[in-house]
DNA sequence: CTGAAAGCGCTTACAG
DNA sequence: CTGAAAGCGCTTACAG
């Protein structure tokens, strides 16, 4: 029933080196007989066995996306654009998450590149050096880091600038008046914050003004976190004028806790936070936030790898994505 | 450089036969036989290669995933659920995104099964009868639909009970002694609104309460939908008692609506969304919603796809799940 | 329990 | 521009 390559080279009347090769798109095959093999490919309804290509081929046609969760839009977003981009480049995306060490049990998806099932892998967000990561590059296999910045790591990777985006959700806010501006950070293991909250100081020290500690909470990258930070300056009457939160979840968690302490936004209160979560623009008050560029991150990801794969980039090369301020409703109209 | 089963034979000192039957787990080989191997392929870091294996095998120990987007936690966590399940089986999930009708451009994924890349499919939320299942169906290529309810066809599938998770939602609205309950539909392309739709219809009948059609709107599961269909009520003097919405989002825009004309939850109104959206449970007041059982889902569906490849199951039987209503802050306390 | 041989469906030099 | 031959790295009957 399956019908191979030498079903179609019979029905044409030609050999199968040359079906390979009008398979393989070579230019050096007479016209005439092009026709003749896409004809008989047409009725039989050939299709190319991929093993069988990879196999005499050496490559898979298929990339690896590795990601630590998907409970985040930022993380879908990614995702959807990194299958998008791949697909306009006719490979296919295997998409392994991994957890990383807050989910023991769970496998590393290390026999993704082991046995060869892709060509190359795009890791996405590493919480920390991953030892795969490492093993990976003592092998030699092909692969690109997306939004990271473990200086620890050298590999060609595309990351979104976060320092940047922190100074100028800050930058703002500071443009805005505000004096007492407080930052909510994320988790400790994603580099990510930590360059907010350095974005975040330095506008301060650039501004002449000091950076106060206890301005300064943990959030987690949670609305819980958003909402106890700013519950917490409440009550001991530290209320700041404004926020920059680390991330979208943490900014709705200080809009939550607003409400509830009745603290009107952005009239008491000013908030950025930073993703542009979808939700971000269609309630009340519309967030101003960072939008990440997570379409051009997927894209340029992808085709990194690319050309990492084809041989043309050869370095430890990083594209550094810059971020956007989108100033909506939770920060005074200018 | 890469070592193969012949370079382990020789180490090992047996025939590339015996390597492959410990790589397969046969049971008939000599444990004595069994070490020598293991450690010669422990030696050479040996890993098999995937194109080689699905060549000889027929099959390629990797299944596919098609869903229509990623913008909806439902359909990350389905995603997750299903990576999970399929790892957990040792096969690999290859992502492709199937936007349908919407977005034109946009290739179908029909390669993934026509050049055998994977072993079965797995089907998420088809938006209608793409033409491609019809023509999976067709090559008899393995694959199962994942909460889908479109009776035109009939293939293994396992869904969840739309209709149940309407009727319940509603019937808990009526426990607490409303009347006048309205209901925020969904898309039309997905079957899964009318049928959420149809619950809620039935349940209405059956405890003699009135269908009223201006107490049904439609919110196409969008904050905006849902947002607009209060408002409307609101300015035609027709504020219902409880609203059921057609999913989380939706509920959402209904909340914020009511913030905006100052009703308030649940006091004036009550609000049931569906999905159980992560933010529900997070923000204030907390969302009452109807649980989908998506791990289960994924989970499922990778068992059903599985038992489909090894001929377990032949026919298309349909696994049907229940969602569950959760009960938290914008229905009255009981 | 073990192995020689053939085969899975392609592609890649090498000739012509 | 076209094709015969070898090879990619495994697995599967078939013998023994």
């Amino acid at each position: 029933m399956p019908v191979n390559i030498y079903d179609v080279a019979k029905k044409a009347g030609l050999s199968v080196v040359t079906v390979s090769r009008v398979l393989n798109n070579s230019s050096t095959v007479r016209d005439y007989n092009r026709q003749k093999v896409l004809k008989a490919m047409e009725e039989l309804d050939y299709k190319p066995n991929a093993a069988a290509r990879s196999l005499a081929k050496g490559d898979t046609g298929m990339i690896g996306l590795i990601l630590p969760t998907i409970d985040d839009p930022f993380m879908s977003q990614v995702l959807f654009a990194v299958e998008r981009a791949a697909r306009e480049k006719g490979m296919f995306l295997v998409t392994a998450f991994a957890p990383g060490c807050e989910e023991p049990g769970y496998a590393n998806p290390v026999s993704l590149f082991r046995e060869n099932r892709v060509d190359g892998i795009l890791i996405l967000s590493p919480v920390k050096n991953e030892e795969y990561i490492l093993e990976l590059k003592k092998n030699g296999f092909p692969f690109v880091l997306l939004d990271q910045h473990h200086s620890a790591v050298q590999a060609p990777s595309v990351t979104v600038d976060n320092f940047y985006g922190g100074y100028q959700a800050t930058a703002r806010l500071i443009a805005a008046g505000f004096k007492r501006i407080a930052h909510i950070s994320g988790s400790d293991i994603y580099e990510s914050s930590a360059q907010r909250l350095e974005g975040y100081k330095q506008a301060l020290r650039d501004h002449g003004l000091e950076i106060a500690e206890e301005l300064i909470a943990s959030g987690n990258f949670t609305i819980a976190g958003g909402y106890e930070a700013l519950a917490g300056w409440i009550e001991r009457g530290q209320l700041p004028e404004a926020v920059f939160a680390a991330d979208d979840n943490t900014a709705f968690g200080v809009i939550d806790a607003a409400r509830k302490f009745r603290i009107s936004i952005p009239a008491e209160l000013s908030v950025i936070g930073y993703d542009d979560h979808p939700f971000g623009s269609m309630l009340h008050p519309a967030l101003s936030t960072v939008r990440q560029p997570t379409p051009e991150l997927g894209k340029q990801g992808v085709e990194l790898l690319l050309n990492v794969l084809s041989g043309k980039v050869k370095r430890a090369v990083t594209i550094t994505l810059k971020p956007e301020v989108v100033l909506r409703d939770t920060t005074p109209a200018k």
